[in-house]
DNA sequence: GTCTATACACCGATAGAC
DNA sequence: GTCTATCGGTGTATAGAC
């Protein structure tokens, strides 16, 4: 009995040394470019060996893409918490965080966002919190004053785009990034209760 | 000489031929399944007979980027001739025929704005066309009232979003892209000559 | 539990025959 | 210009020694 538990201790270490490794190997080659001869080589093992812990190279991705869902649902949650609660300070935290977490770890983001390697796609599992998150987050822009889903999708592309341009053209820097608050108040100046302008006509 | 013109034409023939294939096999497969033996048997070689055509998989990449580089170009110019010429009329054809361009095939999107092919980077020539693009995109944004840079900046994420989310969530379908002429609303009230507003004080 | 060894079906790329 | 043959690489899988 104590037996069996150690025994799953010790292997659920080494999925923790092989994931790691892992993480290190995709940042510095790619995300595409993570090798079952690499990896093993990185943790001492010959690459046979890694199908004792994980069934397939995919399912490696998919330990990944849950655990990285789960960090940026924890980031979440601590930003909210963090500061004064009134919902706009509250949008702006967790916006910051949302942010940070993409450009400081592009290759996490290119797993969570872009579907770029073939083959492969989440669990289930590995993909709720991510559902759970845009739930938050419609809830958030909700105490803001913004109840029109249309606006919530408008958000989503601010963030999504914000990301991208930062990610693609100046990685590691800031250059989109330092645009999220001035965003932020033309988002909220177009969308919120109370100064949403209805109708489209121009003139 | 006579001689040496028929061979040249003979082979961009197959060089397009070629690239024809690439862009169904890419289309149907995704981009980074696209193989040389596939493409090979697609236009009836050997994948080693398209060495004679391109040097290299990448320089098979990177003459469909510079293809749908110049294909975007073309339309960016067809869209700012087809009507009227006040400038946000021009601003929101240009923009309409960008979206589209991005959602209509989602996988050349992916080869000219993310980078997931391990090792691929466009030549230079191959890019030119994207800086001119953006160039004139910076004068367009200047003659709708739209003079800071970092104004520019967001609206190149605000498309990148619309775009990004799209593909990502609904390809195929409209979900985002109709949020296009709301979003243009927002950026201008916001950046505008004349209605843009200085400061960034809350209260 | 990890090793060696072997195998299969792929991949991009090159050399050389015709 | 296209072929055959070959190379070193990949993910994946199995068998059997220790």
């Amino acid at each position: 009995m104590a037996n069996r538990d150690r025994r799953a201790e010790r292997a659920e270490a080494t999925r923790r040394e092989i994931l790691d490794a892992a993480w290190a190997l995709v940042r510095k080659e790619g995300l595409a470019s993570l090798t079952m001869r690499d990896l093993g080589a990185r943790v001492g093992m010959k690459a046979q060996s890694l199908y004792g812990y994980f069934p397939s190279k995919h399912a490696i991705y998919d330990a990944m893409f849950g655990e990285a869902n789960r960090e940026l649902v924890a980031r979440w949650k601590a930003a909210a918490a963090a500061g004064p609660q009134d919902p706009v300070a509250v949008l702006r935290r967790r916006t910051s965080a949302f942010l940070q977490f993409c450009v400081e770890d592009p290759v996490r983001h290119q797993l969570l966002f872009q579907r770029t390697i073939p083959g492969f796609e989440p669990t289930p599992e590995s993909y709720a919190p991510a559902l759970a998150g845009l739930a938050d987050l419609h809830q958030r822009l909700r105490a803001c004053g913004v109840d029109d889903p249309r606006a919530w999708d408008v958000w989503t592309a601010l963030l999504a785009g914000l990301v991208a341009q930062q990610n693609a053209n100046e990685p590691g820097g800031d250059r989109w990034l330092r645009l999220a608050d001035d965003t932020t108040d033309m988002f909220l100046a177009h969308w919120a209760r109370g100064t949403r302008r209805e109708g489209n006509d121009p003139s």
